[in-house]
DNA sequence: TCTGATCGGGAAAGCGCATTCCCGTTGTGT
DNA sequence: ACACAACGGGAATGCGCTTTCCCGATCAGA
């Protein structure tokens, strides 16, 4: 049995497929209270459900936001996709998710795949890459937003903007002040730490974390200590911890010989694996050597020893996504709102 | 400017709709290659976008795959939903993603969303709920899952089914051996812990929570030892937290009096909640206490001390309600699998 | 009482695509 | 050389809904 339609719940009551469509939806026309009652007690009856892809076919707007992240289960994406969601539902949106690993191709064909179903908006969440290797498929995926743009689509990226991307009005970039804070974290930590700092990375390339890399140095070089050794790994839990293990010996020695190490992990995620990777090699934190994240992620919070780490807004970051492309229900669209 | 329509590449390409729409999306008739090629370069030149809209109607099958979580930014529902995309990218489908903060009546909701959007197949994770006062929510899910059901839908659901829904061949249960591995746990901990137990509880009439508790007494009974005490609070990081600050002082005491406490939470978010807020009661875990998890979430297997844990297939578990429900592309859908 | 505005409802034309039929052309067998 | 099958392509219909346009009936105003 397939799903009764409008003109079936029409027919029940007796009258036209227009009125039916007038009194189930809310439209600018409300006809009389005593159809609209026998209306809405077919359509309850018949048990019927509006078919939103033929609605969205007729009005052209389909209800629904498309998320792209690195990987839902970080919970670095976890929460921003959290913030969206909860900034869809007050719009009545629903939100479509997309995993890509990070590769700028899967990007390119999830904002295709988003592009088809006529989401209303589509937000890029996770970093931008600037690898040589990247090239063809970045542009690709900035093919793949513009076309969509052209076609009155919003889209909203999280960091920086795709590179080669035209129609700014329909292109929004929510900045994270990923340098700035990188910068006075480096500040602070300088101000409590004489021993040498080193810096665990991203892979190169990878926009987020140049971008914390760079505010980083930048604040050693404020502070007047020299500029830290950057060492490149996975941006997860496993690069750190590889990092982690990797880096024991000379932690252990440096601390040894009175200059303990001060390690920045560009995230909290890698810190976490970085400090865990320590502790195998038998380096203890804090005790032999200092360790900082960066996200301040909740569910990391009661982490122990506590990381030093610095506060993105992340939910908040998500719900602006949201509130950039789409306006509420009732309202004019916000103006383009900033993470501060 | 609105986006390009397959009629549009036709004509461009001097075919007609049916032709083009034979090229475009594989179809069993396989135009001419001459032809093809026309229309594929019609179609570059145009940035035609295929409208999956239209494409539903008309093949009545949207390719979208409804997932419905309490909490997406909880590690617990984010591992499930990793899992779920991955399988659905198998499929070629996309995840439309609704979070319902637990309460049956937002799930309700949800259902009828994914529903109206005809989604192949709707996935509920998350705990029922048998408490009295969603009684009359959850019946309303059940009906609504029922109707999805009826219009050829196929809904997964996650540890217990949902009570009062028929058409069991449309209705999958991803059982979750909650009561068997807290069994199981609860052995493991009795034959190395002498001290009273204590059980840290998610609300009462929580199904999964319930489940493990049920599991974890069980277990100790058949261990010789006297039930643990149950204390029920919020399933999340919060509830553990408060309690762990609340029962800071009884656990410190009975350490002092040479019977340390051993703490069962019913999930590792709450696990890590009730550390941090023992800790903060001046508890040093393990040394006072024992303090055992349930999930084995991978971003909190960081986590010192190490919590004792049970690994839930998490990602597994997600992969699997997908498989249920929706076909391979190119094979038969499996037959019903079980988490072992 | 008559006219014109208004309201309540129906008929019909799409929205963009898949697909069933149908027809003209080309290739095979006898 | 003829009949018939097979194939490649087009016209038309329908998927379920929204929305304009239209028309009859009711109401207010003069």
């Amino acid at each position: 049995m397939s799903a009764t339609t409008l003109a079936e719940v029409a027919r029940k009551a007796g009258v036209s497929a227009a009125t039916a469509s007038r009194v189930l939806n809310g439209s600018a026309r409300i006809p009389g209270p005593e159809i609209a009652a026998n209306v809405r007690r077919a359509a309850l009856e018949l048990g019927y459900v509006p078919n939103a892809q033929a609605q969205g076919l007729a009005k052209s707007s389909s209800g629904v936001i498309g998320l792209i992240v690195h990987d839902i289960a970080d919970p670095y994406f976890a929460a921003i996709a959290h913030g969206v969601q909860e900034a869809a539902r007050e719009r009545n949106k629903l939100v479509m998710l997309a995993t890509t690993g990070g590769t700028p191709a899967e990007e390119a064909t999830a904002v295709s795949a988003f592009a088809a179903h006529r989401a209303d908006a589509i937000i890029l969440a996770g970093s931008r890459t600037t690898a040589a290797a990247d090239r063809e498929a970045n542009s690709t995926l900035a093919n793949e937003l513009d076309l969509y743009c052209r076609n009155d689509g919003q889209v909203a990226v999280i960091g920086r903007p795709v590179g080669g991307t035209g129609s700014p009005e329909h292109h929004h970039v929510i900045a994270v002040p990923n340098e700035d804070l990188a910068c006075q974290l480096a500040g602070a930590l300088a101000a409590n730490h004489r021993g040498p700092f080193l810096i665990v990375a991203g892979p190169e390339g990878l926009a987020t974390s140049d971008d914390r890399v760079r505010g980083f140095q930048h604040g050693l070089h404020a502070a007047g200590v020299p500029a830290a050794e950057v060492l490149h790994t996975g941006l997860d839990r496993a690069g750190g911890h590889a990092t982690g293990a990797e880096l024991a010996p000379r932690v252990a020695a440096a601390h040894r010989e009175g200059a303990p190490v001060c390690l920045f992990a560009v995230s909290d995620v890698m810190a976490i694996g970085l400090v865990a990777g320590l502790r195998e090699g038998g380096v203890q934190v804090p005790r032999d050597a200092a360790v900082a994240g960066f996200d301040d992620i909740e569910t990391l919070r009661d982490f122990h020893p506590g990381l030093t780490t610095v506060r993105l807004p992340l939910l908040h970051i998500g719900r602006i996504a949201v509130e950039s492309t789409v306006a509420l229900p009732g309202g004019a669209a916000g103006a383009e709102p900033t993470v501060t």
